[in-house]
DNA sequence: GAGCGAATTTAGCCATGACTAAATCCAATG
DNA sequence: CATTGGATTTAGTCATGGCTAAATTCGCTC
């Protein structure tokens, strides 16, 4: 059994892994930032990973997760994104709240308990904040979802994931209706580095800032 | 915080000195054979709490809880109590998981998640085996059950709490309908340490060991 | 190609909570 | 009242996973 440290180091190296260009390894300084730990502390587990054969480890350039990694990293993930979502649809937890209370929980439920709430979600293949679920065989879906700060104007879409790293922006985008499956068309874009003004729905205007709309994956609408 | 070990170590002791002889310390071994570590590494343990003014400790006699002791002791059979109730009525575990599961949940959950199940439960009073769920103050309704292995001949009683401690116990008892609530007749007892023979209901009858009757609490039925 | 600065690794330390082996205490027995 | 055996404590070790400080490496600039 792997430990509860071993564990997080898996799952933040996972999620690094997929928040950066492909091929691109995942260095030191950002596990470390991720775990809030120091450098020597991050360079001291993944001296541990590697040898687990969980990871492979190029000194002074950066870790990438082995096919073993991956598997173990994707468990962790799946029982993640079972209980967020389980604590959102039973417990009648917020949308921001759920992913701390699920990092508690998720090294200490059973397999059985994994099973449990599974099949009283019915076994759903989305997570709480739109990301996918991995089977218990390791399987995970890829969605081909665009970021809504790369949308041009006039473009309409539809809400699909959200990063759940920010909870004060899954509180606002709540409050605000911006949920999972709303349609959105961009109405202006900002030249730079300003917000989009959106349109949500058909009455309904709004401003976002363009670092909230780094956060949010979209789904062409048909147009 | 309290360390899960901290925890693990008040909430046994906790238990040891009920089901010890009231006055009555609880010993090193009796802790360290509970929590399935050496004598040497309970000792160690035990300086510890009695550091933290947890427990007061009379070298090579034993320990006792202090108030703030059983205070923080209470605090973990609370969540213990209402996890074990609210994995048996939501998710449906058996009469006899429940203990492992809550063991493994009881560390990682916070207060709103606490306050969430219990609520979802209608704030019971009783736990999943008919033990008293200590309230967030930190009080606990005493219960003048007898066991049921000190009943007499012709007794009627209501099966009113059932240790936790043995799964294959609660396993047997569950399938032989001998559940919380069941109304009972002792018809016969064996002299010395033999089974009885119990009456369930008004039709059925049925041989129940002495070990068995040691760990099943009843309430005397009105004559 | 030397040097600089940032990132990374190494070295050495600490707390926690296990362990074994050895010493010590205490109660019971003769 | 001395002895002895079981319970308890002490002494010393280990693994885990943090930390800081110091050394090292790498990429970049001059």
């Amino acid at each position: 059994m792997l430990s509860e440290a071993v564990q997080d180091y898996l799952k933040s190296i996972y999620k690094l892994s997929h928040a950066s260009q492909a091929g691109e390894m995942v260095t030191t300084s950002l596990i470390a930032e991720r775990m809030q730990v120091s450098a020597a502390s991050a360079t001291n587990m993944i001296k541990k990973l590697a040898e687990l054969r969980l990871l492979d480890h190029t000194p002074y350039q950066g870790v990438e997760l082995t096919p073993t990694g991956v598997k173990m990293a994707l468990e962790i993930v799946r029982h993640h994104r079972l209980l967020e979502l389980y604590l959102r649809q039973s417990l009648g937890y917020d949308w921001d709240q759920v992913d701390a209370e699920a990092d508690r929980l998720e090294h200490a439920i059973s397999e059985d308990f994994e099973d449990r709430i599974d099949r009283a979600l019915g076994f759903p293949t989305v997570g709480a904040h739109g990301e996918p679920i991995p089977s218990k065989e390791g399987d995970i879906a890829v969605h081909n979802y665009r970021r809504l700060a790369d949308m041009a104007e006039g473009e309409r879409c539809w809400i699909r994931q959200v990063s759940d790293r920010d909870p004060a922006l899954l509180r606002y985008l709540d409050e605000h209706g911006l949920i999972l499956g709303t349609e959105v068309e961009i109405r202006e874009r900002a030249p730079f580095r300003g917000p989009l003004r959106i349109a949500i729905g058909v009455d309904r205007e709004h401003h976002l800032g363009l670092e909230a709309a780094e956060q949010i994956y979209v789904e062409i609408a048909a147009a």
